[in-house]
DNA sequence: ATAGAACAATACGCCTCCGAAACGAATTCC
DNA sequence: GGAATTCGTTTCGGAGGCGTATTGTTCTAT
């Protein structure tokens, strides 16, 4: 249970956000920061199709977010042997980091809030 | 002063970008976010120059994203009478109502979070 | 075996964004 | 008043994103 004022919770976002593009981290949409973080967060399996379905977009936006994201080394990509028509995304050493750098900056903010 | 886990500072920050997500809000992206919030969290005037020296980027990426937040309404921008050459950004009732909203949902989030 | 369904990826035309450079307008400096 | 500076915008070629529709592959049901 966390304590908060609205001038406060936007404080702190505003400070994460201007500390990723300050320190010039990969400029993610909601998206695509979305997508990141179901995958780290949540249990995988993550399939396109059910990354799709949780966020209420199209297949091919998960599509170009793996891509994207992949090719900057955040997640990567692999065939189900299972049922070979699925993908599996699988998480990254780079984008574990990434994810804990993430949650470490919001918590030295969240530190620095004034009550 | 706020308490925080990592897995916690990340959860929020999940749930929050979810929601926007899910809701159809504007796909903004980290720089975007980070101009947005200056704007409204910090005290005007706000200019061109100065917000691109603040976030570390180029101009016309100032331009560019007051370009595409002013076509949603989110902000507007007017010379600036003392020196025409100076573009001064204002906030609009559309902005203010999102960046509030945003608050908001970080609030909402915030209380659901496990101690 | 073959028709259908499900899955991820791709093609398409259009729009936004990028950094670097050039630009026009406004101001300041001598 | 003329040159230099400052400010925001625009241009350029290239890259990435969008939604819709289609493709190729794989699985399922008959």
């Amino acid at each position: 249970m966390v304590e908060f004022r609205p001038s406060q919770a936007l404080k702190l976002l505003h400070d994460l956000s201007f500390a990723m593009v300050r320190d010039g981290e990969p400029d993610l949409s909601a998206r695509q920061l979305t997508i990141l973080l179901t995958i780290y967060l949540e249990p995988p399996p993550h399939t396109v199709r059910g990354l799709a379905a949780k966020l209420g977009v199209t297949k091919p936006v998960i599509t170009r977010a793996l891509d994207t994201m992949g090719r900057i080394g955040l997640l990567s990509r692999r065939r189900d042997d299972a049922d070979r028509r699925n993908v599996v995304v699988q998480r990254t050493v780079k984008g574990a980091l990434f994810v804990e750098r993430l949650g470490d900056m919001l918590m030295a903010k969240a530190k620095d809030l004034p009550l």
